[in-house]
DNA sequence: ACCTTCATAATTGTATACAGCTTTTCTTTG
DNA sequence: CAAAGAAAAGCTGTATACAATTATGAAGGT
């Protein structure tokens, strides 16, 4: 929590709300990439003010899930497979720096709620429910980038989460991937708990690259360039 | 231009004007960490509206130099010694891969530019005009980002960009620093005419290290913790 | 003296009104 | 009929007013 602070945007308020909202429409697909968000439109269909909208798409603009021109407007933001590729190259390097730190200072609940988190998805695989899944990978990462104690680290792949998360959205569903990467997010415990920093690097690094390989198996038959961890 | 135009916040807009303003102020320190920003007061002393202050007031947390809780305020966010040497582990990485990728796509007239930079870089050195001398710097940097052609990397280093600048602030004036700048900025340079991707990695990761033994060095000879390149 | 409680002030969150810029459309002219 | 220009509509930028929340401080009870 402390070092997940950044994005304390209050669920309650209206602002947070409507950034949610746009944020999993944009997600989803709802709103293709280019298409422009006319405030007076949202404040609308949402039953809000413009100045809530206003303030969320200066927060999507903050996630990279939009782009914003001055007198223009905004529009939402694509994501083409060179930067997919790009983003595997950069998490590659930076979680694997994520995962040494965490390994030399994650603390005792951390690594349980880690273990959970873990637990929880084998649950959720045999049960089938994807979405729930999906959740908890995204919540096993970030974890681990609160287990790193580094501030700027947190904001670096804050910065990327959803940059990573539009480009991860319902590939866990390509059929053995979720199996394959609750291995993996096994083995990435077990070097924290031995509290290995090489081997956690090494286990992360490994989890980002096969995701990547994942990825390019299917990328074609994955709707709009989704893919997995 | 195309890839960083990210933050395209329009420098003659109310909002934008505040912005750099505001951010100025912070990295000068005239607003120290822990402060709160309040909006009434900022409208007031500025002449504006509270519009555009909570606008630039969202650039800022954007770029990392407040922090906002909501209800309550925004705060000026304090960097650390452990912060500083994060991000230089950060940029090591990230600034060595975006060297790789900028030697295999970089054009002639980047390439122009970025000798531009250096040489003016070499005149205002020989002026003693230090403030110009980092504003080139972070000129250099980012052509550099640019030339990565590399629409996440520039997410990411434009996310870490005021952090960087910040714990940067004014310590090219650490004596003969500017000078060392200036031989690393050019044999970074040689490897981009070389198109060598290796080289390039490797001048440019060599300059971050340097940087960061300038920085440990004298951190704490300078104000609070201020470093360069 | 200290803590609780309630009223008041200060500050942020939201709505609305207006101004300025862009784009569209319609008219006018060659 | 096409092109240029002017009027109008639409949208963003900014200011201001009001509501909700949080901080401040004084009065009263233990």
């Amino acid at each position: 929590m402390a070092y997940s602070e950044q994005n304390e945007l209050n669920k309650y308020s209206l602002t947070g709300r409507v950034f949610k909202q746009l944020s999993d429409q944009i997600l989803n697909g709802e709103y293709k990439p280019g298409e422009s968000l006319v405030e007076t439109k949202l404040a609308k269909e949402l039953g809000v003010s413009r100045t809530p909208i206003r303030e969320a798409l200066r927060q999507l603009e903050l996630e990279g899930l939009v782009v914003s021109i001055p007198n223009k407007g905004v529009f939402v933001r694509g994501i083409s497979e060179q930067d997919i590729e790009d983003i595997y190259a950069i998490r590659f390097l930076v979680e694997g720096l994520a995962a040494r730190w965490a390994a030399e200072k994650i603390t005792e609940e951390e690594l349980n709620e880690l273990k959970e988190t873990v637990d929880l998805m084998e649950f959720y695989i045999s049960k089938g429910d994807m979405d729930r899944v999906f959740e908890l990978d995204t919540k096993f990462h970030d974890l681990i980038y609160s287990a790193s104690k580094s501030r700027p680290l947190c904001f670096v792949l804050g910065s990327l989460h959803n940059f990573v998360q539009r480009a991860r959205v319902g590939s866990v569903k390509v059929p053995g991937r979720a199996d394959k990467t609750l291995i993996e997010h096994r083995s990435i415990v077990q070097a924290f708990e031995n509290r290995d920093p090489d081997a956690a690097e090494k286990a992360l690094t490994n989890h980002v690259l096969s995701a990547k390989a994942n990825w390019l198996k299917n990328k074609d038959k994955l709707g709009k360039g989704l893919f997995p961890d």
